[in-house]
DNA sequence: TGACAATGAATGAACGTTCATTCATTGTCG
DNA sequence: CGACAATGAATGAACGTTCATTCATTGTCA
């Protein structure tokens, strides 16, 4: 039989809320023992050491985005799938705590190869992904511009990592909601941009 | 006369190297005493403590950021100035070095709230200064889509901060005429989209 | 009782910061 | 000029603290 509690689970959730207020190094072993309410001794049970901490929390967030990708990619319109995809972030119950972690993770990437790998191959999966969606989406039929359906993509997902660095600049009077309308805003405003026929934007 | 070297600067020319290959605070007051090749102590002589390190190297930032915006201000085309600010920060030396430090900047801001609103009011600055430039624009006269210029500069940045973000993650084998490339690609790519006037774009 | 979960005091390395000390340079006086 | 006093830039060992990690001990069930 399991245990009632799934420790590592506890442990990456309280790491996770410890990360995003104070940073990978600036967290210690301590702060996270104490948000998950047990002794630090007890962490060494199931993770070998802190960065392995950080990088179980990596492996996480590839899962996250896989679950994401998966959700815009049954979306009946391609607005919708754009629509998830920048709003993914807000859903969760605080978002200023995703974008930070994910900050965090791209400025850890800078200079651990290690990580730097596994982001990348997020990255590329999911703009493959991404792009798969566009290629085969009615809206790229009779397209406005010249730009190929990977082109788009990174543009998409360029958008997408700048508004998620915006984002650890609001304060945190800023509700969740709030953002998540900010967000969608932007996809929208992107979505014209890149997908409005051209009898549409005519009389616009 | 002054001296043969200027000490503050040759401490934060150290301190910049030290935080792109390690991060604010994984860079030790030592670390950059060897990069600068002095001591530890003399850097105390010239900076009240490691925070007031960080913060000089953030005002650096800041008034390179206006320097970029003003070459910007003054190219012929608002094509050319998007150029200018997209690879601005591939000019220098060493690119990933830059945007290293920018992404560490953002996430330092996630948690302390003086980083926070000297990054958000350079952004403010620079994004004002790009609104302007595009409403003057002569592109903007018939442009193909609804977008208001703030709009327009709140998505542009989106994009710069999006690529700056991904260069961290190249490794260092790319050359700086490789991103530079990249950017411009980037950079061309969203003008099109973005000011490609509607006779040009329907035999495109 | 035995097996394992959990604790938290102990350890030693590393950190930011301080400060007594050194010494090349500059100023002063005879 | 030469001898000596004064300066302050520069040093790096030392301090107090914090941290990741360890492990002897205690608690908890079957």
């Amino acid at each position: 039989m399991e245990p009632a509690v799934d420790r590592r689970t506890q442990i990456l959730e309280a790491a996770i809320l410890c990360f995003a207020r104070k940073g990978f190094h600036e967290t210690s072993m301590h702060d996270i023992s104490a948000e998950a309410g047990i002794s630090v001794g007890l962490i060494y049970r199931y993770f070998e050491n802190k960065e392995a901490v950080i990088g179980a929390m990596a492996d996480r967030h590839k899962s996250e985005i896989h679950a994401v990708l998966e959700r815009a990619r049954q979306a009946p319109t391609l607005l919708e799938s754009l629509e998830i995809m920048f709003t993914a972030h807000c859903c969760e119950n605080s978002p200023q705590v995703l974008s930070a972690f994910v900050v965090d993770l791209y400025a850890e990437a800078a200079r651990n190869p290690q990580v730097a790998d596994l982001v990348r191959d997020i990255l590329q999966t999911a703009m493959n992904g991404v792009t798969d969606l566009i290629a085969r989406s009615p809206e790229m039929v009779n397209p406005t511009h010249d730009l190929k359906p990977q082109e788009l993509a990174e543009l998409i997902f360029a958008v997408a990592r700048g508004m998620l660095m915006r984002d650890v600049l609001q304060p945190q009077e800023m509700t969740a909601a709030e953002r998540r309308a900010r967000q969608l805003e932007v996809a929208r405003r992107l979505w014209r941009l890149l997908f409005k026929t051209e009898s549409e934007a005519a009389y616009a």
